[in-house]
DNA sequence: TCTGGGGTCCTAGGACCC
DNA sequence: TCTGGGGTCCTAGGACCC
């Protein structure tokens, strides 16, 4: 017998991806905990138990869109009997890199594009499973053995039609959630594509979907098909490559090392409204000490911190308010205490009282890497034990939660801290909170 | 009463330089 | 009086993603 790779070079060079994608996540995330919860329609909410960021079958079902205010659907949750749970990061970030886990069984090549998905590049590795279908078969099975999570697979020739084949794998029954583009004829890819709607198309959201109408470009299929010179003049070189993606070039590669974050960003809304300077100084504080975290961990140092206050823009009957300031700071540092040291000071720039604000937050920008920084031959202002200091701070509070230690200026009250009513426990990375199989 | 929190990339346009 | 043109860098804002 000859080497099946070597009869079939053509096919094993060209490139080849799949998508696996956890259905209804957060949602799926909390089932795998709680069985009763299966074909109960239910959602999971965003920070401060706003709206719905994550919505069961039957939930979609009923007409409930992404991003739904709960408060606006609480009569239809009384209706139908829908079940809300606050999220819970601890247990998905933990729930996301098991499944990760067994993804990378299948395939080493693989690019975590988000919580919950994942690319990976085959380069014949489906061969060891006996093709594409078979191969999403078994992937499903593990997956959902292992962890719990019920997961769909698209397989395709470009990143942009995976997307698609995980779309049409989870909308079509049919298929029994593996979708395997590269086996479709062009007249049955063509089919598909015409059935639905050009936003479906990763890359192309509202905005860019209202303007393409206007082009006669109403579904997929339009998009694949138009002249990619036209989208370059008119929308640029991002819509373009989409449009190639769509014909089948591939011209998005995998990105498998995650590239160190040039913003770091922590803020949230107010559980209650705010008012004083001082409750805005202890939540800022304490976003500092958020980012600062994830500053220290990418071992990146920030040149410039963005404050920002906000009132509620919801709210037409209250004076409103939002306002933010960079400020460049005299050396790039990672220590929360010197970088709370600057938020403050712009945040007494940016208060006015008799506003009542809703949200605050901050922003670390101009990242440089640990090693670039030099030892500055003029006196430095930063206090040399401080990386000691950081690092026993950042251990401590891993240890033992986030605000162990912290600076007094994120104080005690809380009286702001974000409504989490109906949180489930951290089943997965909480000694106290394990399951307990009764 | 109650309306999320992160990120990225691209482009247009202004400032500035020669 | 004549009112160029090309290049770079930076920033703000818009669009997208999950």
């Amino acid at each position: 017998m000859s080497d099946p790779a070597k009869s079939n070079p053509p096919e094993s060079n060209k490139p080849m991806f799949a998508l696996v994608d956890v259905n209804n996540f957060y949602v799926s995330c909390e089932r795998a905990f709680e069985p009763r919860l299966q074909n109960v329609p239910m959602v999971v909410l965003s920070n401060n138990d706003g709206c719905a960021v994550a919505r069961s079958q039957e939930v979609k079902d009923l007409g409930i869109k992404m991003g739904q205010p709960w408060f606006k659907m609480k009569d239809l949750a009384k209706q139908h009997g829908i079940i809300a749970y606050s999220s819970n990061y601890a247990l998905y970030g933990d729930m996301s890199n098991r499944a990760t886990a067994v993804l990378r069984q299948f395939c080493p090549d693989i690019e975590v594009y988000s919580i919950d998905e994942s690319f990976l590049q085959m380069q014949g590795v489906a061969q060891l499973y006996g093709g594409h279908t078979s191969m999403g078969q078994g992937i499903r099975q593990r997956v959902l053995q292992w962890t719990g999570l019920p997961v769909c697979v698209g397989f395709a020739p470009t990143k942009t039609l995976a997307k698609f084949a995980n779309h049409l794998a989870k909308k079509n029954p049919a298929f029994a959630g593996v979708c395997d583009l590269a086996s479709f004829d062009v007249s049955t890819l063509h089919t598909w594509m015409a059935q639905y709607d050009v936003t479906e198309v990763w890359g192309v959201g509202r905005r860019i979907g209202e303007r393409l109408r206007t082009l006669g470009v109403n579904t997929v299929l339009d998009l694949a098909k138009i002249e990619p010179k036209i989208l370059r003049t008119q929308f640029g070189v991002v819509l373009e490559r989409t449009a190639h993606e769509l014909r089948g070039t591939s011209c998005l590669a995998m990105e498998d090392v995650i590239p160190d974050k040039q913003q770091i960003m922590s803020s949230r809304s107010f559980g209650t409204p705010v008012q004083t300077l001082y409750e805005l100084t202890e939540s800022v504080s304490w976003h500092v000490a958020a980012a600062g975290e994830k500053l220290r961990r990418q071992r990146s140092f920030s040149g410039a911190i963005y404050v920002f206050i906000q009132t509620n823009r919801f709210r037409e009957d209250q004076k409103q308010y939002n306002a933010g300031l960079v400020m460049s700071l005299p050396e790039p540092t990672n220590d929360t205490l010197e970088l709370s040291k600057h938020a403050l000071r712009v945040l007494k720039r940016l208060y006015k009282p008799d506003f009542i604000y809703k949200k605050c937050g901050i922003m670390l920008l101009d990242l440089s890497e640990e090693l670039h920084q030099q030892a500055s031959f003029m006196v430095s202002s930063i206090d040399p034990r401080s990386a000691q200091k950081m690092q026993a701070l950042d251990a401590i509070n891993e240890r033992f939660g986030r605000g162990m230690i912290r600076s007094a200026a994120c104080g005690t009250s809380k009286r702001w801290a974000m409504r989490s009513e109906a949180r489930s426990p951290r089943y997965t990375t909480q000694w106290d909170e394990l399951p307990v199989a009764k």
